[in-house]
DNA sequence: CAGAAGATCTGC
DNA sequence: CAGATCTTCTGC
């Protein structure tokens, strides 16, 4: 299982986004080690994006988004939630792939004590709250290096090539009409049990 | 400084 | 389908 490289997140979020589909994404958490395999994801591209939050410059909670490729954005929202991205492309551009669900596959166990209320398992990690919530990830992640090193990683797996014949491009979930709602930015398995039902 | 919206989820 | 719940940003 090797860990993508830093190459591999400089490119654009939107090439990024389609070829994370079917990759591992891991954590080393306190618990032990959790991992899911993406069947949905996003892309949102900086300034060129009204609906990314890096469409108006800079701010205190964007700052990692502006930063290098290869870390992980990670922003609280509706009073409840934390939200995943993974940041692309090259510094000040603010592009980054939010992680929208994934199929368990290590650390089953550690994923189910993370939602013990949960009793369909295609619900533990479908939606990009749910996905966070269940592998313990929240602000403490922010800015963390997927690189060489560190606890978070994402990698190929022998999957990868065989999930990709399913793979569609539709338009991205919750955002207000006229900020992008329409673009097909969102990469899914389309049907895929683990994956949301829309689209 | 106040107001509104927010890359959502759950339970009724 | 509405309520939870609070941070962040924008406009005055």
């Amino acid at each position: 299982m090797r860990r993508l490289p830093r190459a591999f997140y400089s490119r654009d979020a939107l090439e990024v986004a389609k070829e994370l589909i079917g990759c591992l994404f891991l954590f080393d958490g306190p618990e032990g080690r959790v991992g899911v395999r993406l069947v949905e994801v996003e892309a949102y591209r900086g300034s060129i994006d009204p609906g990314s939050h890096g469409y108006r410059g800079m701010t205190a909670r964007t700052t990692v988004m502006f930063g290098p490729p290869g870390r992980l954005y990670v922003y609280f929202t509706y009073g409840m939630h934390w939200c995943a991205n993974i940041v692309c492309g090259s510094p000040g551009r603010a592009a980054a792939v939010l992680l929208r669900a994934g199929e368990p596959v290590e650390g089953i166990e550690v994923i189910k004590a993370h939602r013990p209320a949960i009793r369909d398992d295609r619900l533990l990690t479908a939606g990009p709250a749910r996905l966070t919530q269940a592998m313990g990830i929240d602000g403490r992640q922010n800015g963390e290096s997927l690189l060489r090193g560190g606890v978070l990683w994402c990698a190929e797996d022998r999957l990868t090539e065989e999930s990709r014949e399913w793979i569609v491009a539709t338009r991205r979930i919750g955002l207000t009409l006229g900020k992008g709602d329409d673009l097909p930015w969102r990469f899914m398995i389309r049907g895929h049990p683990y994956a949301s039902r829309r689209g």
